[in-house]
DNA sequence: AATAATTATTAAAAAATATTAATAACCATG
DNA sequence: CATGGTTATTAATATTTTTTAATAATTATT
């Protein structure tokens, strides 16, 4: 009876709409269920599932989706979202280059974009995002009104809760966040979260952690990142920094890192870390490929490193070898701390493959008390880049749909 | 209507139990409400709640304590606790004694007898623990009947979902877990917990840490133990190892850890290291009051250390100083990664006040982001080996409620 | 192919619950 | 000290929701 942007002050009004929001949550993660299994789930009788499960094929959320299976007896009619009631718009910043998505509710990918958008040039990038956006969207026909949210995942220290990126404060205004101003100019709703810890939902989702309840994800990059998933859920900490392992000290006589403190872990692991310990080495004289797979003016690049490796180059994989002992101490470190089921390496430097997976998971092994390694995996990410896009999805659906059911 | 131990099948009787045990956990922690709050608290209608408080008050549960205040108009009636409902048997249980307590229902200490028990001596262990506990509640009079449960508590790495203590295997038998010998021999339900996590939600539910989400609590006793308040919750991890700081590697060259590696923080900030860092001292000669200090034959312990360092010997100023920032890098690292809003410091340690706690300050200073110094407080625990006691009373009435309400 | 068995769905009755209204209790103010 | 305002409590009514029973749909088996 009640539509939905209602505010719900009865109280049956806010077990219905709970129901309801559980009811789509429960739909969009499982794909399809029939009624019954709803009202079990959740508590419910089956009458009542039925008479929200109907409410909401008449406002177009959900739909029938065939029958399922049955041991015997009538089979189940299935219910699943209506993919194509909303769409989704993910905006995946990075520091080289940016990428528009358009995901319809059943986290197909509609349409892709890759725009040339620096995160390093941080002036005028916001003003630069909202016009290449409209041109993206005007171009594929997509109407705003066809969109039900927009999820933002960046780098950097994001306070979610206020919706601001710490390292990146040209984005935001003294009087407006970062979110705020985004909200404001495509009159959406907003969710901003951290690259390495959309990727971890998308592991926990559609990847390597699904079912996993205890997960660390170790995104490699420029730097060190480390998502943390903690019974299935993200966890960020008290302002949003949770993970900071790039930033722990491993050597007292260190580099100075651009933290301003000295032997911090990127320093040792991180993608810019290995391009200075390569140069350094081509300088040295060092027997190696390298220069080789150089175009002339070209810069080094961690993939030029990567590919040397599989070419056998004994420097190269020597120093992802090493890399890879380093980071493996490290999230051995996270490892007593976190006691985790599983351990993800994903990020620019995963392509590499054994090559680091290897050393990371002898280091894992080395300086972990063997009660944690019982029950530890260590596993590179199939799914790439893709985890992140769908993990944004996934954070900005579960948004949404506690904002849409007040 | 339906009576507690049934079980409860249909939907009504499944939200009634929760309504039930939310309303007895509400009452635990806030000892009195009125039923206004509790319904708007749980989302109930006012009869609905009416109606389960006079149930709980006939089946003996709760009753009236009073009235409250009222800005204006007819103050509300309070309800809480039935304190003398039932009783709890706490076991307090450490390397070099064991604690027997009687709490009620409103944490009031009814009796607390110190047993000369050593868990050192694993062999015969429980055993005597149940001839003296026999004695224990026989001497004070508690009538088996009174008391509802068993709350234990100790030091070693604790598997609480199949009850087990992995670092006294001992205790456990093929067949039958620790909690399974105790709740047999007791026929009480009884609830295992670390000793550190213990304290730290005494911490949470009564000290320095209430109201905080995110907290770390650094118990400095034989070991190093980190316990972990994630969303207001104990973190375990996956299998109930998470926390353990002691051995993570500091030093790549440093001693041999009890643990069979190398460098552990055990090895530097421990009692056991301190001890053997001060003997160390007085066999080269350094200046101190050390010797002086003890009885002849008396074996050296920490208080001899910290007491020496109240009276101002320079030598144990800097042992512990020494120790305290070797401390608070360790502690940095896990600020990184958990981002809390408080770390609290407990144990044998904590006595050492100042001394202790100025050298992890500063050393959490030095290594942390400063955007994670930004929201941090360090204290030193107040509450002292009170909190332990608390948190597993708190912890064991969790238990029960939602065993009692199934 | 027909029937028994099993399960989903629908409909009607019963129970439980929420809402509304009325009453009671109390504080503050004039 | 009385009265108006405010809030808690109780009672009565209305609504929702569950439960139970009946029906429909389908599979497996004889």
């Amino acid at each position: 009876m009640t539509t939905i942007s209602e505010e719900a002050n009865s109280v049956i009004d806010i077990r219905r709409n709970r129901l309801r929001s559980s009811l789509i949550l429960e739909l969009y993660k499982a794909g399809q269920t029939s009624i019954n299994k709803m009202a079990r789930l959740f508590h419910a009788s089956i009458p009542s599932a039925t008479g929200i499960v109907n409410d909401l094929i008449k406002e177009g959320w959900i739909h029938e989706t065939g029958t399922g299976p049955a041991r015997a007896g009538r089979p189940p009619v299935l219910y699943g979202l209506n993919a194509q009631k909303y769409f989704t718009l993910i905006m995946d910043i990075n520091r080289h280059d940016t990428q528009l998505v358009i995901f319809d509710l059943a986290n197909q990918l509609i349409v892709r974009r890759q725009v040339d958008l620096k995160l390093e040039d941080a002036e005028g990038f916001l003003d630069a995002l909202f016009s290449k956006t409209d041109a993206f969207l005007k171009f594929h026909g997509i109407k705003p009104e066809k969109l039900w949210g927009i999820g933002v995942s960046m780098p950097g220290l994001i306070n979610a809760q206020i919706g601001i990126n710490q390292t990146y404060p040209n984005l935001t205004r003294a009087d407006q966040s970062l979110t705020a101003r985004l909200s404001e100019y495509f009159q959406l709703p907003v969710a901003l979260i951290n690259d390495t810890r959309a990727t971890t939902i998308g592991e926990h989702r559609f990847g390597l952690a699904k079912e996993k309840k205890h997960v660390l994800t170790v995104n490699i990059d420029w730097g060190v990142g480390l998502g943390i998933l903690v019974n299935g859920e993200v966890f960020t900490g008290a302002s949003g920094f949770a993970g900071e392992l790039g930033h722990i000290q491993v050597q007292s006589d260190g580099l100075l890192c651009h933290c301003g403190k000295i032997g911090c872990l990127d320093t040792v692991t991180s993608g810019f870390a290995l391009i200075r310990q390569a140069e350094e080495g081509i300088r040295l004289g060092r027997i190696t490929i390298l220069p080789q797979l150089l175009q002339e003016g070209e810069r080094l690049e961690t993939h030029h490193i990567i590919r040397a490796a599989h070419n056998g180059d004994e420097f190269c994989i020597d120093l992802l070898s090493r890399l890879g002992m380093e980071l493996g101490k490290g999230i051995a470190t996270a490892v007593h701390l976190f006691n985790p089921e599983i351990v993800i390496v994903t990020g620019v430097l995963a392509e590499a493959g054994p090559f680091i997976s290897n050393p990371v998971e002898q280091a894992i092994h080395k300086y972990c008390l063997s009660d944690f390694k019982n029950s530890l995996t260590v596993r590179i990410s199939q799914l790439g880049s893709k985890a992140r896009l769908l993990g944004i999805q996934a954070h900005l659906i579960e948004h949404l749909v506690s904002k849409e059911f007040s």
